[in-house]
DNA sequence: TGACTATTCAAGCAACAACTTGAATAGTGG
DNA sequence: CCACTATTCAAGTTGTTGCTTGAATAGTCA
């Protein structure tokens, strides 16, 4: 006894379902947002998600089948990527949504970054502002790849693990902000510690190139940004 | 071997794939979509997603668990809605993902609207630029309590099963718009087939109250006419 | 109080999902 | 052409999910 109605209902929110079941894994989740910061490869992503390569591969089967990322053949290597940059803006509405319903997400996130001895980057559009104006020396301190994926306009790469080595490169003075992945990683966390240390002052900037794109302001790609 | 920081990861992620899970099943964003019309009892929920109170009742905890509903007693029954308008905004967010990214969204809407007669409804701005601007009778023609719930300024209620009888209190000459809960309804199409037998101009607008609020635009609650 | 009713709980079943391991594939570069 | 390598496939295991059925709960209204 189903009706023409419910057989149309149920193969409409089957289709929407099949967004919903490709991010209810973990693992998953990680993996669109590692792909957030730019395309990578299989053994890529499975070692940053702390994975096998053959269940990463199966799982990025499974988010192609959705529809959410692409691959395509590089060399030696696939591709992954997201297919659409309505894919990151989604990851970014589930998350926000996550922070604001869950409570469990500040506090995970408050009892590990506490260990690290930071917590306090709760710089708001002000600094925002500042970054934009180019009143602060911007670093982006991802790896270079990601860098070159897309990075803040004016943004000088320097990976936080090189960070010590080039300190000399970066104009003394000029308070400098520090952005990587986003507000759940630490690399920035990391490299304002070492820049502090060292004299500077610097702040870190928890959004990453994912929220600045979101919002609508410029990206580049490619090589390394003019301004020192 | 896992780290403190893969730990702190899978924590994270787990909890952003709560939200995951409970959309993971098409039942439950079905559920979803319901509510962002307005608060409803399990029995509701349940006839008009056709399934059992009890299964109802047990996809609703699910979506309670990951903080997407909230439910209290009214009465004799139990009320659940929305914790939120984020939740809603999220649910449009997938939906648009969806249609983007799903060719088979399109497909099987098209399959679907074609049976039923109409599918052209495909007006965009303009003509919500008339309706906000007050240069056509808008109609309401979801149930009395989704209009009470909210509903778009200046709109009559009128549900689809009342249109016919209640044909004579639509002004003459003036241009009609109806709508439903969203591209996805058919008591639009249904109201709108029905008016231009009569001999009104009639047009569907595909969006519901919902898209109108994510629009950022004002939504008036309860009694015909009046303003929150 | 006691009958009634909306909702939830509990048990059970079939289908599915996540991960592992080991083998297969296909494309590259010497 | 052959060795090599990144990726995918296949099979198997364990745990989870969606739904059903029937009973339990808790609240209302006479």
């Amino acid at each position: 006894m189903t009706t023409p109605h419910r057989r149309f209902k149920d193969s409409l929110y089957e289709q929407f379902a099949r967004i919903g079941k490709a991010i209810s894994a973990p693992k998953r989740i990680e993996l669109v947002d590692l792909l957030c910061q730019g395309p990578r490869t299989v053994e890529g992503l499975a070692e940053q998600a702390g994975m096998s390569v053959a269940n990463t591969s199966q799982h990025l089967q499974i988010l192609r089948a959705a529809r959410l990322v692409t691959a395509d053949k590089k060399g030696l290597y696939v591709e992954y990527r997201l297919a659409d940059e309505e894919v990151c803006r989604f990851f970014l509405s589930l998350r926000s949504l996550a922070e604001s319903r869950l409570a469990e997400v500040e506090q995970v996130t408050r009892a590990y970054f506490e260990t690290r001895g930071a917590m306090e980057a709760v710089h708001g559009d002000e600094l925002l502002r500042r970054v934009k104006s180019g009143e602060v020396t911007v670093l982006d301190v991802r790896p270079a790849e990601e860098y070159q994926a897309g990075h803040i306009p004016g943004a000088l790469s320097v990976p936080v693990d090189e960070l010590q080595a080039r300190l000399k490169e970066l104009p003394r003075g000029r308070e400098v902000v520090a952005y990587c992945r986003g507000p759940y990683c630490v690399m920035a966390v990391e490299a304002v510690a070492l820049l502090r240390k060292k004299g500077f002052k610097a702040h870190r900037m928890e959004q990453g190139v994912a929220d600045w794109r979101a919002r609508g302001f410029q990206v580049e790609t490619s090589g390394q940004g003019a301004r020192s």
